[in-house]
DNA sequence: GTTAGCACTCTTTCGCTCAGAGTGCTAACA
DNA sequence: TGTTAGCACTCTGAGCGAAAGAGTGCTAAC
């Protein structure tokens, strides 16, 4: 038994039709499409075909029918139409993301808050590791008597800091001793070279004043690398799940709620997704997200992949829709912050005329 | 008609059967508990009373008895008993808290984390509001041809930073001089009092080369110190709630879900609250909030506010264990990061050991 | 002042029926 | 041979009434 065009064709109507109405869908309710011109009869049929071929469920026996996982993955690779997104929310997401788009980390935020509420979803957005960012260099600064701040700059301009809680007294020409030395060593290099170089060792060929520092600072220092390894995960809209009638059910809601707060777990999974869009529907996602789909879709400044965002929720999603919103929104934010892009930028001119002037 | 000895006892048996069933309570149910010897006829005169007195209430003529939200405060003034935390809790908060513990913000969310846990509500952190902060330094930090960091170091040791995008050619004795001249110019004083200053005239009297800079910097630095003033809001165990009876109504778990995920009013209300031990139940609460209720209390450091810790649920809530664990943790944070307490810290000391060995 | 008794109320649960939706199969039709 | 009409059958879900259970309020007696 092959998957004839007719089978196709009955296979899409009831996929789009259950992620509209998340009812079971019925011979006669089929039959009464204006694109599809056969019996109930005839549509019957091919039901069973297409049951026998693992494309669909009956929840019972005088239920209509549903589509399984493999349906899903079949509708997303050949059968749904990418929709266009309407010029209206081009234009509301051009707008929202380029207000206030000067802090890269709080536009993200933006970008998933705007994610959720465009989709009625839980939308999400983690940064990358930084286990290959390279350091820039490293500051220790003075707080108070017992305490300094370290800092780690990367090349890519992000900055780590930490406190650190001294056990000896220092002082300000140690710290600025401290911060030369270790930047003249770790400058250029990546994080997780860093992680794994014998550090302790370093000083020892330095010099016998900083060992005191050291004894407080490497451990810490270690620690603020071993931060930076952390990706962060934002999250938005969790109470939209509970709009859909499929969640109607709380303990089904808690399911998900909770699946979705365990934010190590959760994380872990958004890190390993394949890179550009990716769509995961049901059994192809880990036992405690199969009855989901997250479709995400990363976001790039200057070639480099910054981040990932993306939305969870019900294997029945408008997958055209959703992974419109989300391209629409990562090609903004890549462009956003694209960096070789002096063009014309109105606000500046004042500030250059003001530099020129003098 | 008074409150006397006999309704108060049985005000507290209804309260607290209330709190750990969320049945309403019936006056033979009460008349079977040894420490009520009292007919429930005699019971149905006293409820009668309290009902009329606005203690109780009924959800229908033949429901048992409901406490309103004025037994409720009654009941945690008055009436409760405070459970004091099982020694295997205290060792367990004790210990959690103190692994890890060298980073503020991250034992806190270790803190709010443990503090859902034991008392399988909502809980929540904030960092004060850091308005009267005393600017330490400010540094700006090369990145690229670009783009530099700001770097604000404050009294307390908190660090904020962000990136900004330079409009024109800089060099680094400039952002040296930058550095020199914000930092002289702002050293001591509060964030708040700094954001009503007329920054730009500073310039003007200070050096002409640094005019095109401030063109970039200016606006960046003051929209860095308005992020100062945000509250950050850490919430854990969500799904918490959907274990409790009162919200097995899906519309129910959603009302709570959307009040407490609305970050800024929800920060709001938790910013504006009493110091110290607060308590705050139905109808205390604004609007959004009045079927729930909140406790929180404060941990401080040397006497300095440092952040707020809470927890939310419904308003019959097991007051005495909730108070208790929340004051315990936030009484533990204090202690860990009390500065002036070099007493015996016994994982430095092998630090400590290497330093003398040098 | 306390209590037993009783009529009354309201909710919840259970079983039942019935309508509705949908299927699968068979037989007829083009 | 593929399509369709027809029909018996299945299952769910809504609606209904009866009965059980919980609890009250009132009255009258202790």
């Amino acid at each position: 038994m092959d998957l004839n065009e007719r089978k196709l064709k009955i296979l899409q109507a009831i996929v789009s039709d259950f992620i509209s109405t998340s009812e079971p869908i019925g011979s006669r309710t089929l039959s009464k499409r204006p694109d599809i011109d056969l019996s109930p009869a005839t549509i019957r049929n091919e039901m069973s075909d297409l049951e026998e071929m693992g494309y669909l469920t009956h929840p019972h026996t005088s239920a209509g029918r549903v589509p399984s996982d493999k349906a899903y993955r079949l509708y997303v690779d050949r059968l749904m139409q990418g929709s266009d997104l309407p010029e209206v929310n081009k234009q509301e997401i051009s707008e929202r993301l380029h207000k206030d788009a000067d802090e890269l980390d709080q536009t993200v935020e933006h970008a998933a808050q705007l994610l959720s509420e465009m989709t009625n979803l839980v939308s999400f957005a983690i940064t990358p590791n930084r286990s290959e960012s390279k350091i820039s260099y490293i500051n220790f600064l003075p707080v108070d008597e017992s305490s300094v701040v370290l800092m780690i700059v990367c090349e890519d301009g992000k900055v780590t800091n930490s406190a650190i809680r001294m056990n000896s007294p220092y002082t300000e020409e140690n710290l600025t001793l401290m911060s030369k030395v270790m930047t003249h060593n770790f400058k250029g290099k990546a994080v997780s070279a860093v992680l794994t170089e014998n550090i302790t060792s370093m000083f020892e060929s330095d010099m016998q004043a900083l060992a005191g520092l050291a004894g407080s600072v490497v451990p810490s220092f270690m620690k603020t690398l071993e931060k930076m390894l952390n990706v962060d995960l934002y999250m938005d809209g969790y109470s939209n799940i509970f709009r859909l009638p499929e969640y109607s059910d709380v303990s089904k809601a808690r399911n998900f709620l909770e699946a979705v707060t365990n934010k190590e777990q959760f994380t872990n999974v958004l890190v390993n997704r394949d890179q550009g869009l990716a769509i995961t529907i049901g059994d192809e996602n880990s036992e405690d997200l199969k009855d989901f789909a997250l479709v995400t879709a990363d976001y790039k400044v200057n070639g480099k992949l910054i981040g990932r965002l993306g939305v969870i929720g019900p294997k029945r999603m408008k997958y055209g829709e959703v992974t419109s919103v989300i391209k629409y929104i990562t090609d903004n934010l890549s462009q956003t912050f694209e960096i070789p892009a002096p063009e014309e930028t109105q606000e500046t001119e004042p500030a250059e005329a003001e530099y020129n002037d003098k």
